[in-house]
DNA sequence: GTCTATAACACGATAGAC
DNA sequence: GTCTATCGTGTTATAGAC
């Protein structure tokens, strides 16, 4: 309760995130975020010292949920049945909180994100957590599949297009494709 | 050779597409094309008459291939058999000529594309293949993957890491991958 | 700690000379 | 077909009042 900035550092993400993901990072000038704010420009430079700065704080605590996920996944041995837990739990924080929004918004500016270092960060995470899920078989086809089950639950959110589905259901569905593709991916290897 | 513009239209238009999937459109300025081609700004303004437009241009040849491909997958019957055939002759356009970076730049832009029309008309045709692709079972789970069978192809430039691997090899990956998900979409409609 | 005012500059696009 | 020069607008970012 003894928060130095009020509150108002917090707003200016959740709006900063939602027009950033709508029009892009690029398309979106800060005046627009000040204006739906109804503060000025230079309001947001006393909370941010500049505009990728607001994606980074935005991104922060995506990361981290991530890196927890990949250091419990690169602890556990290599088989099938850690493979669907990792999927499990990522769907589970995706589909919870806040996340889709952070995850939607970085598939629609993946480019702008080349040149962010948010971008760059959760870039390589992508790339470590398609790892650990086809570890065992890093095949052509291994680490297509890997990466094809992540993007099973991202896609689930546009890509299905029953009217009235709800989320609980795209998360359902996500998962059970996932599955399917990491279960495609190799015998595990045998435990000697 | 009484071309009337001497082949720089199609050198503007090889650059544009270079940089806008480098580094984005929105944070490409014509000023950037412009220096690399060793012309000023103007110039490229006797050529096309807005940004939009070399996008528009860029884009054109793919949506006529992918209008073909559509219209005949649409005579064929519902059947696996065409659900590979489709797939397959998706990734022969997608693995020939100048095809590829046209739909690198698509993936990577997919915000900026919102508000262009060149980005709704290849999305709409990009719904309408997944849509051929799942025919006879539009379930969420019929979606999901047809949608990831055409991602499949796409990603298989990216999220394959194998070193030197060649093209012909992501081809034949993607194709095993997508067909793989293709089969699971359902039972083929009886025939009556 | 928050805002007004404004600097300094890049953008897309146009006009008109050559 | 390409140039120079420039318009109008919107951008990030800063200095300084309250």
């Amino acid at each position: 309760m003894s928060q130095s900035t009020g509150g108002t550092r917090e707003r200016i993400k959740a709006v900063a995130l939602e027009l950033f993901t709508e029009q892009g990072y690029e398309a979106t000038s800060l005046r627009e975020v000040a204006e739906r704010l109804g503060v000025t420009k230079a309001a947001l430079y006393y909370h941010f010292k500049s505009k990728d700065e607001i994606v980074t704080s935005v991104v922060e605590d995506r990361l981290v949920r991530m890196d927890a996920l990949i250091a419990w996944a690169e602890t556990q041995p290599p088989t099938l049945a850690t493979r669907h837990a990792v999927i499990e739990r990522y769907a589970e924080t995706m589909f919870s909180g806040g996340q889709p929004s952070v995850m939607r918004f970085f598939e629609q500016n993946q480019t702008a994100l080349k040149s962010l270092s948010a971008g760059r960060e959760i870039r390589e995470r992508m790339f470590r957590l398609a790892n650990v899920l086809c570890a065992g078989d890093d095949s052509p086809g291994g680490q297509l599949r890997a990466a094809l089950a992540l993007f099973a639950v991202h896609s689930s959110w546009f890509a299905v297009r029953t009217p009235g589905i709800t989320d609980a259901e795209r998360k359902q569905v996500a998962l059970e494709v996932a599955n399917e593709l990491l279960t495609a991916i190799a015998p595990p290897p045998p435990t000697p």
